[in-house]
Parts: structure tokens; C-alpha cells; sequence
DNA sequence: TTATCCGATGCATTTTTTGCACCGATTGTG
DNA sequence: CACAATCGGTGCAAAAAATGCATCGGATAA
């Protein structure tokens, strides 16, 4: 769009944080590029960068102007794809912010058949907690979020709840897999290989085990789920997942079970969107065709 | 703004009807217009004018482009009220949708009031039944509404509602302004001059009839509030005005007092805006200010 | 039929944008 | 303290884009 072509500069000198930088990253000289700025800047009435001996960077103003700016090009991309809607081809771009729960299973298969009916739709999943995923959806960066158990829950629209029980994993033959009811205790007794605070996941866990009198003390602390479910194959330790993102059966050398309701509560897996934004169609479609199998999964093992 | 220029021309070539007729209006020739819009046609991806013999029309994918130059117009007009506002002056546009009862001294004494302490904001009163009122709202043309009794209230948040009985205007001297407590019935011996049947004032005085068995049948039907003022003190007929319209002590001739609340319920005075939408600082800090002044009132003869 | 109004297009002209060379100012370094 | 390295800003010429003019072909109304 080359009307945009000065919202894109900005963006770059933003990004470079300086004119000579910006001007190599977009192919112009740093002069032009500096009267672009300043041309605009008359334009908008006011400066929107400070000046600083080492570079540019933006003033209140131009942070008010870079909200408008985003607000500006995903709400063309809204229009854009609406149109691409109503004249039959489905185009556009789902950008989604989730847990790492949902990258092994459920997403690539949901994002599968989703393309498989559209194939000029394309995707982007950003890996974010749910602090981040909140962050990602205000600034227009997300279109969906769907993670597990998020914060603030301001600006934050829920479209669908599915309850998730916390799941130990442990490796084949363990003795945890034997109990008619798999109590929190007994799992505090191995090693532990627990996700960072940040995670939903984590914040049960250490709620159950104040609420049992017991701190955790975690033999392997982790960002990476996939590394949680690795490490239970090597060692005779005990790592937390929530289901959605395990098999039925896991034969990947280690099983997994519900830690009992009564020791950790059941989080809730969320997939919102910003309140008040209205979707591209795109994004609109996939977000209802995440609900109906997320439906589908309520009841299952997969919520138990 | 430089760089909205292709929207505001194709505004004008949508206001228009046609290049050439557009192209006066804009100060271009038509072969500079028409290639501009053949080019943002192109960027975009589609067309979005339909070619007829007669002229150019808007076809449905400019229809949801036109949504978008218009949130896109007033978000930038919101930063540009906030900017200027975090730079202590206080400069913007505000444009109301309002009631004729509005007029005549409640809107003229807010606006001078607030522009007393900010010269820099200036002010569109729009006068809109209730109907175009929330229209104006949902396009962006306005935006606060002040409006009697609404009828939708889809996209309407409510910022304060302010309850207004029906009043009667009679001629100086009518036995009307003896009666203890005055009637429906008793109005409906006079000539009757009442407003049009898109007004609150009159829907509620409908109501009333109906519910003791009677029938409006209007000497003077008009959609001028102030033509009901002044044509109650040429005849003895009754009129029909929100308090809020009316001084306390009418010298002009003419009387007025509450009709009882048994034979008309009063209707509320809404002050609203669109649902969801964040207002430029100072369309909000003038909304807050009509709050408090309509609280004041509140209690009242202007609401009694 | 004819006159009229419409959008589209080739070509010359005007306006705008860009690149180049250079300035003054600030900062970090030996 | 000098000196090199950045930074943003500016005058001027070249390049690029937008515009105006003349004109075409098509549809419509009188």
C-alpha cells in the first residue's frame, strides 16, 4: 500500500532507532528519509520523535501515533479480508499467540484442516505466556490467543473455556502409575521437572502444594515443555503437563496421568480475543472452527 | 494530512456520483482523479466503484473500505486530541448528535462554558431524530448523542440518562395552568400542536392516549419544536416540550407545566455514545462536563 | 438520430521525491 | 586534548510521480 509507505518509515526508524540505520533497512538515503519524517511531522502538527545525539526515539506523541498506526493497518487487513470473503476466495492471515501446550497436537491439526478447505489463508503462531499473550492481543500483534490460565483478564474477551487438569508424566513402570488416585504427595517424593513461574501450569501446582503444607523444589526448572517430557524419559523424576498437549497413550517412553481434583485444582485453557476488536473473517472462521473442537475435546480424557 | 488525500478523493468521488463531477469539486481534472482511483483500486486488489454509464457507485467491497477510512479519520483525530492535550492545549473537534430540545439553551450555555476555559476546541451540532442519532454514532459522524428516548439502543453505551416528564404549553391566562394536577384528558379539548411521529415526545403522548382510549388528532403536526412554542401563544391550543427545552419562568408569552406522570410516563434524556469506541480527550472531557451539568438538573423542575 | 455525459488513455508538463555532497553538533577514545 | 565516528539537517540537481490536455469509445436521454 503506498499510501502506508510513510507508516512503514516511521515503523523502521522506530525499529533502527536512527535515520541512517532506518534508511539501509529501506533502501533510501538517510536525507530523504529525513524529510519524510519531518514532512510528516508538520504535517501531524507536532514532533513525534526526540532527537538525541546517538538517534531518534519516539516522544508520548509518537507513541500515541504508533497505536493509531497499528489500529490503521489491522483494520485494513480486516476490510481486506472481508472483501476477499465476499467475492467467494477466503484470503488472509490468522496470527495467534498460545501456549506451548498446544504446538505438538492440537494446532497443527487444527490449523491442517483448516487450510486443507482454505489454502490462501496463512498462519503465524507465537509462542507467548499468558502475561505476553495479553500484551500481543492489545497491540494488535495476535488476532487469537489461546492459552492457559492468563492473568489480568482486562481487554481480554473470552470466546471459549475448556477445563484442564494438570497431568504428571512419569517414565514407564513407575510406581505413580499404579495408585487408584494419584495424589500431589506422592509425586513431591521424586524429582521434580517443573515449568518456570510464568506458567499456568507452575501457579497450580504451587498452590496445591501450599495448600498441603509443602514448598516445591523443582530438580529441573524449564521454559520448554518439550523438555519436561524428554527429561522424564532419563531420569526417574516427575513432570506437569496439561493434557492437551499429550497423547492418549503416550509411547514415547513415558505414561502420564490427572493429579487428584482435591490436591490442584483444574486450570482453564482460554481462547480469547482483544474486547470490542472485530476479527478479519479469517481469523473470525478459525476462531469457530477452535471452538467447535474444542467443544468436542470437553468431556474427553483430554479435559480429565 | 497528505497522505489521506486518496480517501478524501474518493469521499468526493463517492459524494459526487461521478469523476468529472468529483474532479470539479476537488480542483483536479478527471484523468488525474480517475487514475488515482484506478491506482488505489489496484493496490488494494479490488475494485471498489461499479463503472455505470451515469456515473461511478460504491460497490460492496468499497462499502467495507468506506468503514474503514472512517474509523481510520476519527482514530487519527483522536491521537491528535490526545496529543495536543499532553501538551497542556487543548485543541479538537467535537461533534454532537442532539435533540431540537437541546437548542435552545441547555447545548448554547455548555459549549460556551467549555470553550471559555479551551478556545481551541470547536464544536458540529448536528440535530437528529433518535433514529439517525445512533446512525451518526455508528458511522463516526458524531460523537456523543443527546437524544430523547432513543429507539435502537444496539451500539449505544449510555453515559448518563436523565428523566423528563412531558410538559404542556398553553397561552398565558389558559385554565389549563389552574388545574391542580393537569391531565391528559383536559389537553386533548384544546387544538392539539405536537411534534412528528419520529419524536420521543410525541410516542409517549401516543401511549398515553391510547391507554385512556383516545386518539391524537393534531391540528398543526410539525418537526420544529420551536414553531410548537411559538404557535401556542397565536392560538389557545396546547403544545407539547421536554423541560429541558423550556426556561422556568416562560415570558415569551406562553406557560407550561408537567403533564401527570399517570397519563404520560416520562422518557429519559440519553447521553451516550458508540459502544466500545475510545472518544479523542476532548469530545470526553466535554462529555464529562454534560454529565455533571445534567446531574445538576437532575431533581429539578427540568426534570419534573 | 443526435447531443450529452460518462470513464479511459497517450503524451507533454509540472510537482514532488530522492540522492549526493556537505555542515554543525555530540560522544567516545587514545 | 585532538580525532574519529555518529548523528540529524540542508542546498541543489536528478529522478520519479502526479497532473493537465486532448481525445477516444460507449451508453443514455431527448
Amino acid at each position: 500500500m503506498r499510501y502506508l509507505r510513510t507508516f512503514e518509515l516511521i515503523e523502521a526508524v522506530v525499529r533502527a532507532g536512527s535515520i541512517r540505520k532506518a534508511a539501509e533497512d529501506t533502501n533510501l538515503t538517510a536525507s530523504a528519509l529525513n524529510r519524510r519524517i519531518q514532512g510528516f511531522e508538520q504535517e501531524f502538527g507536532w514532533p513525534i520523535f526526540e532527537r538525541l545525539p546517538r538517534g531518534m526515539r519516539l516522544n508520548p506523541a509518537g507513541e500515541l501515533l504508533m497505536q493509531h498506526i497499528r489500529l490503521q493497518r489491522t483494520d485494513l487487513a480486516r476490510v481486506q479480508s472481508q472483501v476477499a470473503d465476499l467475492s467467494g476466495e477466503r484470503r488472509g492471515h490468522i496470527s495467534i499467540a498460545c501456549s506451548q501446550a498446544l504446538l505438538p497436537y492440537f494446532l497443527p491439526k487444527q490449523i491442517a484442516i483448516y487450510r486443507a478447505e482454505h489454502p490462501g489463508v496463512t498462519f503465524s503462531i507465537n509462542v507467548r505466556d499468558r502475561a505476553q499473550a495479553e500484551r500481543d492481543l492489545a497491540s494488535y500483534s495476535s488476532d487469537l490467543a489461546l492459552v492457559f490460565e492468563p492473568v489480568h483478564l482486562v481487554e481480554f474477551d473470552v470466546i471459549y473455556a475448556l477445563p484442564q487438569k494438570v497431568h504428571a508424566l512419569f517414565q514407564n513402570g513407575s510406581p505413580l502409575a499404579e495408585k487408584p488416585d494419584l495424589r500431589l504427595r506422592d509425586c513431591l517424593n521424586h524429582p521434580l521437572v517443573l515449568p518456570a513461574p510464568a506458567y499456568g501450569v507452575r501457579h497450580l501446582l504451587e498452590l496445591g502444594a501450599t495448600s498441603i503444607g509443602r514448598t516445591l523444589t523443582p530438580t529441573v526448572e524449564t521454559e520448554s515443555f518439550d523438555l519436561i517430557r524428554h527429561y522424564v524419559t532419563q531420569e526417574n523424576a516427575v513432570g506437569f503437563q496439561i493434557p492437551i498437549g499429550l497423547k492418549p497413550q503416550q509411547d514415547a517412553g513415558f505414561g502420564h496421568r490427572p493429579l487428584a481434583e482435591r490436591d490442584v485444582r483444574p486450570g482453564q485453557l482460554l481462547l480469547g480475543q482483544m474486547k470490542g476488536r472485530v476479527l478479519p473473517v479469517a481469523s473470525s472462521k478459525f476462531g469457530q472452527q477452535l471452538v467447535a473442537a474444542l467443544e468436542g475435546l470437553n468431556g474427553t480424557w483430554h479435559t480429565s
